[in-house]
DNA sequence: CCATATGATTATCA
DNA sequence: TGATAATCATATGG
């Protein structure tokens, strides 16, 4: 309740939205590994810091074989496929990436154009390279030949020509560094532009909010599909797991804080999902000896687990008066009972509309306000917000 | 242009 | 680690 507003330092930057004590915690920490953990996030803001890291702390320790920062940055690039390997498996991954992910021709378009940026920084990253290389070996050659020439007049130790060499080999990997440096900034540039998901944000299709509401209102008891439950979702609305557990996270929340404002929506989805559910239901109790009935949304891995069924099924015992006892179908009847307890609200007859105590509160709100701990089996306290309640979300 | 909707990010917590 | 709550930044509808 009491933490700080996090935009400490970053109210009006575009990119990387770090909060100055992420920052600091991040600094402080060691980053060695930071880049490999989150390399193929979305733009990582460990590869920011580490990034940063690298240009404010180069200046003062140049160089130095083992040189850290120059490891770091090798590791980046190579990450990031610009270093590492060739072009043509670079390309082939990347459209290996676009078709699994769906083909949505919008993403891939993005991606595809990320791509073709990324490819001209790697093609400069190389020419500039082997320019730097060529031209390292001819300065050195060069060198050489005074150095041979001079021998005539004066002696030279082996020593001295190793001393020249070196100071050489040194200057030009300086320089080198500075390519890698530069080709870093230019790659996260070109991340933060393309990959900050926060930058342009695209609504879900139509389709997936739906596939992805039909699945919240008929587990509102407990709206919190399993890992398998979201990569089906997922792959069934073509957004990524993240994106539905975010979807999940926002939607709990806000369906939370104003139960009222969903009534209608949750109404809609359960009158939607009723003939379904009814049929499935009708099914099951059918065949009541033979298990495995068919959920009518889950294609071919029917995997919506739902830890507590057990008590979810009682309860619509309770609900509808007569019991369909017995039936083993618990478990998978259990995603069809909050839409029946919809409709069966609604036929109730009862409107509230303002959400002040609709007959259709969650019954699994806790007092809390929340669905999480279940262990209280406690009455029905529909969360209605106090009069003065602020959202700070809405409010702004 | 404004208010609201919405997807993503961050700080915290258990 | 996954969840929540607050917040941010962009989309969208009027």
């Amino acid at each position: 309740v009491l933490r700080q507003p996090r935009a400490l330092s970053c109210h009006g930057c575009n990119s990387g939205h770090l909060g100055m004590k992420s920052v600091l915690k991040r600094i402080d920490g060691s980053f060695r590994l930071a880049y490999k953990i989150r390399v193929g996030d979305q733009l990582s803001t460990w590869q920011l810091v580490d990034v940063m890291s690298c240009l404010s702390i180069r200046g003062a320790q140049e160089e130095d074989p083992p040189d850290p920062q120059l490891m770091r940055l090798d590791n980046m690039l190579l990450a990031e496929g610009v270093s590492g390997p060739e072009k043509g498996g670079g390309s082939a991954a990347a459209a290996a990436a676009a078709a699994a992910s769906g083909g949505s021709s919008d993403n891939s378009i993005e991606h595809s154009d990320y791509r073709a940026k990324l490819t001209q920084i790697r093609q400069i990253y190389h020419t500039e390279l082997e320019k730097y290389e060529q031209a390292c070996n001819e300065f050195t050659t060069h060198v050489m030949n005074l150095l041979r020439e001079q021998s005539r007049t004066r002696p030279i130790s082996p020593k001295e020509i190793e001393r020249m060499v070196g100071i050489i080999h040194r200057k030009f990997s300086s320089i080198q560094m500075q390519l890698k440096q530069s080709t870093c900034e230019a790659v996260m540039i070109l991340r933060s532009r393309f990959l900050d998901a926060r930058r342009k944000r695209r609504n879900f299709s139509k389709q997936a909010t739906e596939i992805l509401n039909e699945y919240f209102y008929s587990h509102l008891s407990n709206p919190y599909p399993s890992e398998e439950a979201k990569e089906e979702l997922a792959k069934k609305c073509s957004i990524t797991v993240s994106q539905v557990s975010n979807w999940f996270g926002n939607k709990r929340i806000r369906y939370k804080k104003n139960i009222g404002k969903f009534q209608e929506e949750a109404n809609l989805y359960a009158a939607k999902t009723a003939v379904t559910a009814a049929h499935a239901v009708a099914a099951a109790v059918q065949n009541n000896q033979t298990n495995s009935p068919t959920t009518p949304n889950s294609g071919s891995s029917g995997s919506f687990n739902l830890p507590n069924s057990g008590d979810m099924f009682m309860n619509m015992q309770s609900l509808n008066g007569d019991s369909y006892q017995g039936s083993q179908v618990g478990a998978n009847v259990q995603s069809q009972v909050d839409t029946l307890r919809h409709v069966i609200n609604q036929t109730g007859g009862y409107s509230d509309g303002l959400g002040g105590n609709s007959l259709y509160s969650p019954h699994n709100l806790n007092a809390n306000g929340g669905w999480q701990d279940a262990t209280t089996p406690s009455s029905v306290t529909s969360p209605t917000e106090g009069p003065g309640s602020v959202h700070s979300d809405t409010s702004n």
